[in-house]
RNA sequence: GGCGGCAUAGCCAAGUGGUAAGGCAAAGGUCUGCAAAACCUUUAUUCACCGGUUCGAAUCCGGUUGCCGCCUCCA
């Protein structure tokens, strides 16, 4: 059964087939880098980097190409307030978003292209445009002929006519039609800029997607992503800019996620109740971040509070300390037992299970729940009096792989000091003499350094606090 | 005005026709020298409200209420 999946453009959820066997072309469109992301640019990061991954997982091989906007407007506004160049500001926030991306646990690109690196191309594109009649020169600016293209508004599900309504001209636009949009703006005396044909000036935003996508993964893309908010206009303007010029479709799966929300109200850098990644994982545990994206279906809205992110935190901590429990446990373990196999019988089905959910439509939600599923078996197989290595080993392997699939880390094992060590060593001998009090008493001097202790029937374990 | 989404326990959240997953929090029990972790049990006769279709509805249809989004830079 195929990977089920939930596209904007038929609103429904289709069985996906991929252009070439086994492949995925896949764009997602990247952040516009005039300041540090905040926690709603980092949900389209986490959810198709989680997308990319199952694929990955799935036996597919994926291209992944995600852009950075590295020239506009308001990267233009920004190097004005902050008496810099735009190329100075765009390099930092692009070393920002690695940053931050990073700790959420999500994987590069396979290519990261930029705007100002592409200019050939995208300039190439509008002059075909022009050529076949879908766009035109004004006054050194450039606009696409909207009405010209007979599948404006598919996306969105738009009546041209409809939109029309909204659509506005602003001053010294030199538009045929208010629904015509840019592709070329000519700069203004002292901006930055590139030659073109139509004089000095610089990309409008929505052409650069087209030409890069184009230019990395061909004509038509097998999975088109974004912000549920870049379905209109951005990515309906993509589909006319792109079919104008091949005439082939432009991408035939269109994922667009839901928005994060703060006090209920949608959170945006123009509304300026925005949390920064870069604040919040200053206190916080990225990777609790990532989990709590996750625990909501992609296509939701999320509604974000430092409380809801305590509560994540401990419902994370259960499955790693499920997973680490194990290992601690492994070393104590015997050889296989009869009714081992009925254990591993019900790992396979769990693991059945977290592919038929992730299967229909990336349900990260319920994948979850399988992994708490499956913890909840661990524990009850450590409560045996007998463990089998092979069965500890199956169980660590299966919270491993599923873990990797969702980006998220389990903890890698850590050594302790020889100091921690011989202070672990002296209260189990105070314990062994029941010197109660002194081995109390070291233990809550471990636990001013951080390390908690647990007594089990098969030794001492320790974890960080 | 056009298009779309959402409403499920104290909180978060799955679930699109077959009798309400999972997590957090809370309570009781077991285990433990005491803890911790964990296990077991309990917590929605009910899914915003009102009708309808059906043997059967949280799920489908119609209506009502409330909240949100897109139509303008936005993930």
């Amino acid at each position: 059964m195929a990977i089920q999946l939930y596209n904007t453009l038929t609103r429904k959820k289709e069985p996906f087939i991929p252009l070439e066997e086994g492949k995925v072309k896949m764009y997602v469109c990247g952040p516009t880098v005039y300041n540090y992301i905040h926690i709603g640019n980092s949900r389209p990061a986490i959810v198709f980097d989680t997308v990319r991954r199952y694929f990955e997982f799935r036996g597919y091989d994926v291209n992944f190409v995600s852009n950075f906007t590295d020239v506009d407007d308001k990267l233009i506004k920004a190097a004005n307030e902050l008496g810099e160049d735009v190329p100075a500001i765009a390099e930092r926030f692009i070393n920002a978003y690695f940053e931050d991306v990073t700790a959420l646990g999500c994987k590069q690109a396979d290519v990261h292209p930029r705007v100002t690196e592409n200019m050939d191309i995208i300039i190439e594109f509008i002059a075909s445009l022009i050529e076949k009649g879908y766009a035109y020169e004004a006054g050194g600016d450039v606009y696409y002929r909207t009405r010209k293209f007979d599948g404006y508004g598919k996306l969105s599900h738009q009546s041209i006519d409809e939109l029309k309504v909204g659509a506005r001209i602003e001053r010294g636009e030199k538009k045929e039609d208010a629904l015509d949009f840019a592709l070329w703006k000519t700069a203004k005396e002292g901006e930055i800029s590139w030659d073109s044909p139509w004089g000095k000036g610089r990309p409008g935003w929505h052409i650069e997607c087209s030409a890069m996508a184009r230019k990395y993964l061909g004509d038509t893309l097998d999975i088109h992503a974004g912000g549920q908010d870049l379905a209109f206009p951005h990515h309906e303007n993509e589909i006319a800019q792109s079919e104008a010029l091949t005439g082939k479709p432009f991408a035939r799966y269109w994922m667009h996620n839901g928005y994060i929300n703060i006090d209920n109200e949608k959170m945006s850098k123009s509304l300026g109740n925005f949390v920064l990644v870069h604040e919040i994982i200053k206190n916080h545990d990225p990777q609790v971040l990532r989990f709590f994206m996750l625990s909501v279906h992609y296509r939701n809205p999320i509604n974000y509070s430092e409380e809801l992110l305590e509560n994540t935190r401990a419902a994370f901590e259960r499955l790693k300390t499920s997973y680490q429990n194990l290992l601690h446990r492994r070393e104590s373990s015997t050889g296989l037992t009869d009714d081992n196999c009925q254990w591993v019988k019900q790992i396979d089905s769990l693991r059945e299970q977290f592919i038929k959910e992730m299967d229909d439509d990336f349900n990260t939600a319920n994948g979850i729940s399988v992994l708490f599923d499956l913890s909840k078996l661990a524990n009850q197989y450590l409560l045996e009096k007998s463990t089998a290595v092979e069965v500890i080993d199956r169980f660590a392997k299966e919270f491993e792989e599923l873990f990797e699939v969702l980006g998220l880390k389990l903890g890698s094992e850590e050594l302790l000091d020889e100091e921690i060590e011989a202070l672990i060593e002296k209260r189990n001998q105070a314990r062994k003499d029941r010197d109660f009090k002194l081995s109390d008493e070291i233990r809550d001097q471990l636990k001013e350094m951080n390390i908690i202790l647990e007594d089990t029937p098969q030794g001492t374990r320790w974890k960080r606090g």
